[in-house]
DNA sequence: GGCGAAATCTATAGAACTATAGAAAAATTG
DNA sequence: CAATTTTTCTATAGTTCTATAGATTTCGCC
């Protein structure tokens, strides 16, 4: 298997192209020609840098997921208040959607497409995602912050569907403003529509 | 077009089969054979229902959403106080993904395929949509509901987002519990993981 | 039971796609 | 610059897919 830290700058172009592809045109609907063509090579070419065309799809969707779940780590072992790892965790979903050249919006609406063998590792990585997350939401209700009868694995898999539905937009539309997008969803996490009567 | 409320029953019977192959194996993943197999016919056969797999997907898509909209349009019009039309909403849009046979879920991963020309009338129908559920934020806002600070174009899309996130579970996890989803939705939305001091 | 319409079948043309093999070119190294 | 390794190219075998045409069967009805 591939990992992301080792790849030769080469290799990553390829990631890079494949993961730009995938994304346009989804994985059955791309052909390998046209990873190639977006990397100026021949159709027969891009062999030389994945076994198989699904390959390529793994490799893109780990590419996508891995220092993603890294930095989730990081953040969960900081010592910050649930309020700030709540923001930061949303910051960097939204950011790495614009940033990772849509690598990680593959992985999140392509995986399936994968075999269960070569789905293990970005099976682990979500998991481990989604584990911190709960964590998360556990820690804020031992502080108080979060109201105890919030349901930690709902709470996880919202964040994440929010983050995901959010990315999507901000993949398909260039021109729109991340930083608000996060602030928004972070108030909107917190306080809910109706907030609470902070400033009466 | 083909209208959804005119279909004959195997005309119908075409459109569930097409939704739930597209739906497990993505529209450029499906074959045309895959369709027929699930109808129990031959794959040269389905042409006698679809003009191609292209229109296909479309007749899908404007099924998975038609009467969805329309549904909405009724709660707007409806005479209840904002929380009542956003549980109402929550529980039509969770609700069409289990019983609509995948067919939203198609409308809403796969319709970007489409070409221009035969997404027209899907995109009056999502517009439509968010539009409604802006006004309701818009009303919520007027009657004191909802704070005044949040932006009804955010709220609809990430109600949207959310309500599909979780659309996305249901179909893919058939023993999920709809009815405590689409309460915790509706709560967390309200009144996010914090939550007012209402209990105090 | 026979007629017209609806539904399905068979067979296939024509196009596109994946993957491989071996040659060729480009880059790297001693 | 010669040897070696890396990268790319050409050509193609083999498969799969969409869509069509015309024959065939099934169905509703008088």
């Amino acid at each position: 298997m591939l990992d992301s830290k080792n790849l030769k700058p080469k290799q990553h172009r390829a990631v890079l192209a494949a993961a730009s592809v995938f994304a346009e045109k989804g994985y059955h609907g791309a052909s390998t020609r046209d990873i190639a063509d977006r990397m100026g090579i021949q159709q027969g070419s891009i062999y030389y840098y994945f076994k198989s065309k699904e390959d390529a799809l793994a490799d893109v969707c780990l590419f996508g997921i891995e220092d993603y779940v890294s930095h989730m780590e990081t953040t969960a072992m900081s010592d910050q208040p649930f309020e700030s790892k709540l923001l930061a965790t949303i910051t960097s979903h939204l950011t790495s959607y614009r940033e990772r050249n849509e690598a990680l919006k593959v992985h999140n609406s392509e995986r399936l497409y994968l075999p269960k063998k070569k789905r293990t590792r970005l099976k682990a990585l979500g998991s481990r995602y989604r584990q911190l997350l709960e964590e998360l939401f556990e820690q804020g209700i031992a502080d108080g912050v979060v109201r105890p009868t919030v349901d930690a694995h709902f709470a996880a898999q919202s964040v994440i569907g929010l983050c995901n539905a959010w990315g999507d937009l901000i993949v398909r539309d260039p021109g729109l403003d991340v930083f608000d997008a996060i602030q928004k969803c972070h108030d909107l996490l917190l306080n809910g529509l109706r907030g609470r009567p902070d400033t009466d």
